[in-house]
DNA sequence: AATGAATGAGCATTCATTCAT
DNA sequence: CATGAATGAATGCTCATTCAT
């Protein structure tokens, strides 16, 4: 990906998160990088394009996240605490994704950009069951509980946490507030 | 509420459902219908005004579950699920309104949409928070968990299990995949 | 057809004929009557739909010369003769519809528009070989040559005085050229 | 004229029959031969000056003709065929011209395009309609009919013998139909 | 209570063309 | 000789909304 086209998406994330999916607007997205709306032709096809790459951006961020962790090679539970982390530093530097990461509107009704986002959803899934089904053979995790159900309850409750973050338009400090989510989170499902 | 603006309004939710909010026009809303665009604008003044008629209506069906809920009085835990349960009775008969509790997008940006949207979502915040509270005073919820993080696991994993049923495309039984996921959720918090 | 649809296209083929294909464009077509472009879209619902509304325009025009003919019950060749001057006092009256008979690349590459066109152009193909055959039975007309051949030579020779009349501004007196043109060719096939 | 001129301007021919005048794009044309948009600005000076090219090229590959007709001196009839038998052994080896030549839309509404194109036109008039006159003074001809009208009959069934052979995307032997049609020709104009 | 006709503003996209490199 | 990046103007089309009937 050229510096041009990042340069466009970020604006694109920037843009959807600040006015709302309806204003990502060819003519919005070029004003905001400064050029005219046909410039941005030259860098991708059509809109549809700049979407997937949205969806791109983050899952090649995702990728890298999850390579980086089994450097690190911790307890199950805290290396799914890690995969949120990672995120949540994600947020931090760039919390306007979080909006995208919530709004599955706008892939839900185009079946190439569904299948793109929906991927992504499942990455997390699959290595977070896989880490709670480690930590259930370990002992470090509660065995009476499915693994399918203790994920929805972490990735569900830090959903919604992020959901809360941004309905107060980012105000609180999102590390610390899931820091004593997690604690709870721990509390509840070590063995 | 006329029957004529009862029927916009369900015809909108259904068409947002089915293909996505990017299709909720007057054009198409008035054709579901089988009028006139022109028609709409004597039952609602704006196109807003429908997207407010909306999130009233669904407003109103809650507080008639939170209502009838005093009714029943079980415990605190029973009372809880029975919140979620008379939520997913309602996506049963009427699916496409999951997708519409999700999809915050179309109220993010518009001001009074947007305090309306969270206002409901609010007081499913507090009904549910109390009763995290009594739970916890008579005995039934551990107590080393802030009633807050609770709320969030509880309603957070809920809305994640919905997500998947949307991304489903409503194929599995609701009902049935909630009771597991609840039985997780009352043994991980119950004291 | 409403009285609305028939002016757009009338203002349709005058505008191609005035300036040129490429001058029918939407905004075009609706100044030329004084509307929005938006106004267009509530007669007709693209573009394409104006185009074959020229056709059926053209196409219908052409079958109700074709019946009264049946009424007239001349001899063969007389019969050619009037279905071309029939066509030849539309064009007199409307002169631009000339232009738009002979350019087919409007039509040509879009299949639905091609059909459309091909199809009048292949009734009268019909009309005429068969009342050429007609005229060779009654021995109106020469036998030693095939119906096919002495077609392409009638209506090739008429559509090439057409040719020469749009080249030329529609300054020549186009039925006196042709009946020049049809005392030869009647004088050529002539048993 | 240089090679690359040259390419340009077969690849536009090309295209313009494949898919019709509108695809006649810089951005097609460039993409065609396989060089940028703005490669082609090193060769001309702008679009029309493309189409100029086009006319030029047509028009210079007649003159060709018509000047080795004079090495073959047969009779009027016989050269007259033969003017049209080189134009068909043009159209043969490059199919796609017969539909620039067909579609005279793309000058009509460009003076100096119109008169570069009208004048190829011309010398084809000009050159048979002297031949008809030689051959009616040699007696070849059949003197009761004007030359005028004869060439109309004679381009104009050629013309749309090529229409017909355009609009059956060429699957018909243009050369041997020809032949037969031009029997017949010759039947009707002989003395 | 509903319709048909219209509108102004906006949409994504394509066009021929220019210019620094 | 050719490219990559840009532009202004235009394209067909859709939007929410209005208004006379």
């Amino acid at each position: 990906m050229t510096e041009r086209q990042i340069e466009i998406l970020t604006a694109s994330i920037r843009l959807a998160a600040k006015n709302g999916v309806h204003a990502l607007t060819i003519k919005n997205i070029s004003s905001e990088i400064g050029v005219t709306e046909a410039a941005l032709y030259r860098h991708f096809q059509s809109k549809r394009d700049i979407m997937l790459g949205i969806i791109e951006l983050f899952d090649k961020s995702t990728e890298k996240d999850f390579e980086s962790l089994s450097y690190f090679n911790a307890s199950p539970l805290a290396e799914i605490k890690n995969i949120i982390i990672k995120r949540i530093e994600q947020f931090e530097k760039f919390p306007e994704i979080a909006y995208i990461m919530l709004c599955f509107d706008i892939f839900m009704h185009d079946d190439e950009l569904r299948i793109a986002a929906v991927g992504t959803i499942h990455k997390h899934k699959e290595a977070i069951t896989s880490l709670i089904l480690k930590g259930q053979n370990s002992g470090e995790i509660r065995k009476n509980s499915e693994p399918k159900e203790l994920f929805r309850i972490v990735l569900g409750s830090f959903r919604l946490l992020l959901t809360q973050w941004f309905l107060n338009n980012y105000s609180f400090d999102l590390k610390s507030e899931f820091e004593s989510l997690w604690k709870t989170i721990q509390l509840l499902i070590k063995a």
